[in-house]
DNA sequence: CAGATTTTGGACAGTTCGGTATAGTTTGAA
DNA sequence: TTCAAACTATACCGAACTGTCCAAAATCTG
């Protein structure tokens, strides 16, 4: 199968790039360059554009949600620790270098229309995300973990936002102390 | 002086069509058929299409700040109850209708070189809103105003995202909600 | 090896982009 | 009313964009 190994590197690539650069930003021709593949391949397997950035963001989904709970529970002691070391993950993925703002965030932001399946497929990814969260509020024992999840949500998407905004590597931190204050007070 | 009405005019359509498209989405021939306004008149009075973003971007820092302050403000019997009323303003502006994220997280997102000028004035903008916040946290006499700020903020901009994100009409609210408890537990 | 499939490179189409050139018209102020 | 400044319309430029076509080469499979 050669062509599994083509896919994979163009999605890998455009991945990569879209997260970087975004989506409408960044041109076929320069991921084509960067994957080492011809154009044809691309309209082969996808069809378009907007296919490759549905197979992008779906390939992202899956490992950026199993990423993030292995960080987070190999972080914790204790399940119930979890809703708060979710944060550290989150601070290793804004130290990690490469760290752009959250893509589905970018692809809301430039496909706005709710119908679009771009739009559709970046709050699929949210929520898994609040899916995760939501356990993680159960595990550590909230009297309302859909209440508690809800509102812990909110400061990872806004850490999320400021960290890329501002650079600031304290971001996480700040947002696992207000996580604290809400975990605490129930 | 009538390049003063046109330059307006320019600027606010371009605003407009800037927070509903984006930055890079939206071309200036669109944005001067909208206008109703001739090529070279944005190229005498702006010389490239950034300048008019900068120019777009300035204006909407100070309108949005002070109908932010006045909305919150109007709602709030007391000062102290400024840093919850903010959140029935952020409310109204999710809700007006024509909502379409913050500019300012689009241009963050869009220009994320941190030396680009697009990208410092939307640096400047978020450290006036969080100035403000600050200043409630303080009227609402927290123990560490500059903490308490900063967590809030956290949730204002998470709200922000998540509002666009999902179109849900309870975000705000349960933004407010958390809020409530981080100035409880101080 | 043979044959079917995929990939390749490069040319090309059609559009849109930001920005320029120019020549003529409208406007505000003296 | 005169005159300079501002604005207009239109045509144009080079670049970049997504997507197509095609013949040749590389690769997998039987």
């Amino acid at each position: 199968m050669r062509s599994k190994k083509k896919k994979e590197q163009l999605v890998d690539t455009a991945l990569r790039l879209f997260c970087h650069h975004g989506f409408r930003a960044i041109g076929v021709d320069t991921i084509l360059a960067e994957a080492g593949v011809a154009k044809m391949t691309l309209y082969n397997n996808f069809g378009s554009k907007e296919a490759l950035i549905l197979a992008a963001l779906k390939k992202r989904d899956e490992e950026h949600i199993a990423w993030l709970a292995a960080e987070t529970e190999a972080r914790a002691a204790a399940p119930e620790d979890r809703l708060l070391t979710l944060f550290e993950a989150l601070d290793a993925w804004f130290a990690g270098g490469d760290f752009h703002g959250c893509p589905f965030l970018k692809a809301s932001d430039e496909f706005d229309n709710q119908d679009d399946p771009i739009h559709r497929a970046a709050l699929e990814h949210k929520g898994h995300l609040l899916g995760l969260i939501r356990e993680y509020a159960g595990a550590a024992g909230a009297p309302d973990p859909g209440r508690l999840a809800g509102e812990i949500y909110l400061l990872v998407e806004g850490a999320t936002v400021v960290a890329q905004l501002t650079d600031d590597r304290s971001t996480a931190a700040r947002a696992r102390q207000a996580a604290e204050a809400l975990l605490a007070a129930g």
